[in-house]
DNA sequence: TTAATAACCGTCAATCTTACACTAATTTGA
DNA sequence: TCAAATTAGTGTAAGATTGACGGTTATTAA
């Protein structure tokens, strides 16, 4: 025998969870599906592989094309495959969770899709499987977050330690100690302080950080310790 | 437009990486492969998956084909989907990793297959890129562990402390200071000391132990801490 | 009875984590 | 220009956790 040819062939998708954040509230991005079945419908912005791409490649091709974006952190969450799930034909996805620095997306909100950031807590109704896909993706970003220092992808190169409190806050939908909070960032030595303040959410004004990106490769796989009882997580 | 008519399909393969312990060492369960191409070559042991089935479905009935057994702790790894992985026709393969209690497994060890364990440190090649799956599996195994009371699947139900040692031992190629590890599980709360001993490795014998399984279910997604030092891994 | 083997146990010092409250810088408006 | 308002920024003490470390106990075989 050569060839695997009595054996069925699938069509695959990718679908993209992208995350936001713009300074108070984590969101995720979403579009409203321009074709058939469930045209018009809010989605997860997705797209088919093709022939000679790798998923990573479809994936990365897709949050670019809706975005605009290059170099953004991506990581494959799961494959989904419930034969039902599309009701037009069976397609497996394959989703991704992209985190973005959301004024980089300003430029054009890509009125081609219908392109829309949704606040965690107010999403809207997907299509498909797509709700469940969200809620994996903010659970594994959760539970990343909570080892890794990846939240960082989602803020500008510089940005105040208030700026980041509030974010993990977000996250973990929980309030933190500050002086607590700041011992244990500035303790990893991932952040350099700037000379500069950012003048314009309080009247003191707050010094600015940039990530050491040396240090960041260098530590992002170690286990760090950013929030509080990490046991009680659910 | 009614239908996806356009858009390429794919075969799609879900490929097992088994471990087990046989009470020394950590291993893992390859076949020989029985068809066209890489025939006879050491492989994981994989399965197209077929048309009303999901990834989920096709990885269980899979393990099932090669070790007879059912209700196994298996977790979706990653799929992987480089275009040229398989030479005769493009093939994605959504990987699982599986542990086994290796005892259970005896009783046939499936002429069919071929198959055999190997320690992990004695693999031999492998065909495609199923060494970089086993190597992504050996990672993620060691990650969960760290922070999760999986490798209790390796073993039977009933062990002992110093065998457990030796198990987080093997998978962390390294050594553990009893005292310190048999407090820190014994803290956890999810051992039942049992009242017999196991006499056969020791003359004085070590007691055996159960897992309390409503604790396991409760606290597994928390974060624990068996190994010391978690920082200073890669 | 003795020797050998592996199980089992407890303490102390260092580190880490949490809880908690005041001062500093700046702006605004009285 | 002074007072009030706002948010940034900092330190300490108590408790919990972690890691290093050695001696005793139970059992078997000689």
């Amino acid at each position: 025998m050569t060839g695997y040819s009595h054996q069925k062939r699938f069509l695959v998708a990718v679908d993209c969870i992208i995350f936001g954040f713009d300074g108070q509230q984590l969101k995720l991005l979403l579009i409203q599906r321009g074709f058939e079945p469930e045209k018009g419908k809010w989605s997860l912005m997705g797209g088919f592989v093709e022939k000679e791409e790798s998923f990573e490649l479809a994936a990365g091709r897709v949050l670019h094309k809706l975005t605009g974006l290059e170099n953004v952190y991506m990581e494959q969450l799961y494959a989904f495959s419930d034969p039902a799930r599309d009701p037009i034909e069976r397609t497996a996805s394959i989703t991704y969770f992209a985190l973005i620095d959301i004024n980089q997306y300003k430029h054009q909100i890509s009125k081609d899709y219908h392109a829309e950031w949704f606040p965690l807590n107010k999403i809207p109704k997907l299509i498909f499987d797509h709700t469940e896909m969200v809620e994996m993706a903010k659970e594994k970003l959760r539970y990343k977050a909570a080892l890794h220092p990846i939240l960082f992808e989602l803020l500008p190169e510089k940005f105040t330690l208030p700026q980041l409190q509030v974010l993990y806050e977000g996250v973990y939908d929980s309030t933190f100690d500050k002086r607590n909070f700041s011992r244990k960032v500035l303790s990893t030595g991932l952040l350099v302080k700037q000379k500069e303040k950012e003048k314009e959410s309080s009247k003191r004004g707050a010094f600015y950080f940039k990530l050491d990106k040396r240090k960041y490769k260098t530590k992002f796989d170690a286990f760090l310790n950013f929030i509080p009882n990490p046991h009680k997580l659910k």
